[in-house]
RNA sequence: GGGCCGGUAGCUCAGUCGGUAGAGCAUAUGCCUUUUAAGCAUAGGGUCGCGGGUUCGAGUCCCGCCCGGCUCACCA
């Protein structure tokens, strides 16, 4: 018999003696008085003889970390919320049967206790524990007390037992929630209003990507799942609704990475009667107040850096090649205005692309402090207004951190001619072979053909922003379930079939 | 997709030159009423990722495959 077969043998015979006892190995509804964190909170730092006088009863519950049995008495760990307290129980202060059970309890039993707080000769705050509850019953052994579970595979595809073993991995995703709170309440605080939009889209587009495509059975419909809803939210804005913001996931069948996953969250925001400059200020005030909100404060340590999110950088594209260019050869601000320099130090068709090609291999490995990018080409940028009195570059905005992108933002394009050309742009790229150029979407060239005012609109990445405020390496640490090839079989039904046999 | 690294007990990991598969934790039994990586004693537990090959003999060498990590390419 193997040790997995074995121990949950020995799991099942647990079942049948807390029953046997008069315990439920599956419980039901609990009242508690505190939960542990609150515990740890409000007495953690009383002392003994605050804690005797006037004593703190209170009932709990938590999963069973670390047990220490001593013949007639013993402690236990419980875990709540990703934080623990310590339980006595002792013989003679609990019932018989209570007793029994403490000694039948396994490492990751959920169990209630009830009692007063007190500290141990050591100094640790406890539960003098009166009364035992059970809760549930694992049927699996838990990770190992002091490694934890680390196999990266494991706490991926497993990730529950991630979060029952490593508390602080329940940490991240806590930060990640008030992460996206924080974002809400600025953007409400500001007279936008959340909305939704279509996942399911029968022209995809809004940014620069592959899809996905699905298909609706009764409509016999091919659809694709978003890249971006840009182009919805954008006709919102020509419906009157002036400021409008989604936080939600978009889709791109591209390559995975430490900084990509299939699916990812954006925060996509659009802003009536301004521009990016507008942008810049408002994004710079978003990031400091999340930073503020999730961290206490603007400065961030990521990966052995300090990150200051009180003073982001400012560049023009050009500025960034001419402050960043490393080695000989430095170019003039006249050479990056010419094509034939352009087209002489890259492969790119066209000089727009080119420049962004020299940026991106110049300039990104320096982008390790938070800095906005500015004045982009307008072949990259087929949605972007363009320049005023600069029309081979649009107003459009980056904002680099850690060498990621987090946002990209823009003055939004609302001349319906233009917005056309720079569709027929993109379609003769597509006849080009580039499979990830727009698409022309008409409807849209319909919306703001009614008119759509003066906008300014900006996506933040909400997965690599949690990143930086986390420090998180990869974006799998940051995403609860992270895309993986399927495991196969597992074996535990087949296992359960026989134990109820 | 390319390159590099990894997969051994439930967990964390050793395993030398190819020669009978190990440790700690966990588990079981016994002792132990303030311990905390509790302690002491004893015991059980293995599809060495999968499939081929070489060899008297493969966890170890070779080939193919599966899964994962890092990295490059592309992107947010």
């Amino acid at each position: 018999m193997s040790l997995e077969t074995e121990l949950l043998k020995q799991r099942a015979q647990r079942i049948d003696q807390i029953q046997k006892l008069g315990y439920e190995p599956y419980g039901r509804r609990f009242e508690f008085t505190h939960t542990i964190p609150a515990i740890l909170h409000g007495y953690g730092s009383k002392s003994a003889a605050e804690l005797a006088d006037p004593p703190v009863r209170v009932r709990l519950c938590g999963r069973v970390e670390t047990i220490r049995r001593m013949g007639k008495a013993g402690f236990a760990h419980l875990m709540q919320r990703g934080e623990r307290l310590q339980i006595y129980v002792r013989k003679d202060a609990v019932p018989s049967s209570d007793f029994e059970l403490y000694q039948l309890v396994d490492l990751g039993d959920i169990i209630g206790a009830e009692g007063y707080l007190f500290r141990t000769r050591t100094g640790e705050l406890s539960l003098h524990v009166e009364k035992l509850d059970f809760l549930s019953k694992t049927l699996l052994t838990m990770p190992e007390k002091w490694h934890g579970l680390e196999d990266v595979e494991t706490r991926y595809r497993q990730r529950y037992l991630d979060l029952i073993a490593n508390p602080e991995v329940q940490e991240v995703f806590r930060k990640r929630s008030r992460i996206v709170a924080s974002l809400r309440r600025q953007l409400d605080a500001r007279g936008f209003i959340e909305v939704e939009t279509p996942m399911m889209q029968p022209l995809y587009g809004g940014a620069i990507a592959r899809p996905f495509v699905t298909h609706h059975n009764t409509l016999d419909l091919d659809l694709y799942l978003r890249i971006a809803p840009e182009l919805y939210l954008k006709r919102l804005i020509v419906g009157g609704l002036e400021r409008v913001y989604e936080i939600n996931r978009n889709f791109r069948n591209e390559g995975i990475s430490t900084q990509h996953n299939p699916e990812f969250t954006m925060l996509e925001f659009y802003q009536a009667y301004t521009d990016y400059r507008g942008l810049m200020d408002l994004s710079e005030e978003l990031l400091r107040q999340t930073a503020l909100d999730v961290n206490g404060t603007t400065l961030i340590e990521y990966q052995g850096t300090q990150l200051d999110f009180d003073h982001i950088r400012r560049f023009s594209m050009r500025e960034a090649i001419l402050e960043f260019w490393n080695g000989a050869d430095k170019p003039s601000a006249g050479n990056l205005a010419d094509p034939d320099w352009l087209g002489r130090h890259s492969t790119k068709l066209t000089p727009g692309e080119a420049l962004a090609e020299i940026f991106e291999r110049v300039c990104e490995p320096h982008l390790v402090q938070p800095t906005i990018i500015y004045d982009y080409p307008v072949e990259t940028s087929p949605l972007s207004k363009n320049k005023s009195g600069d029309p081979e570059f649009v107003e459009r905005f980056e904002i680099y951190a850690a060498r990621m992108e987090l946002g990209n933002a823009y003055t939004e394009l609302n001349d319906p001619q233009e917005q056309r050309r720079r569709f027929e742009m993109q379609i003769a790229m597509r006849e080009r072979g580039d499979e990830e150029a727009h698409q022309m979407d008409e409807d849209y060239v319909r919306a703001l053909s009614y008119g759509m005012p003066p906008t300014g609109g900006e996506g933040i990445g909400i997965d690599r922003l949690t990143m930086i405020l986390t420090n998180s390496r990869s974006i799998r640490d940051v995403i609860l379930f992270p895309l993986l090839r399927p495991e196969g079989p597992i074996g535990l039904v087949e296992q359960l079939r026989e134990l109820d046999a």
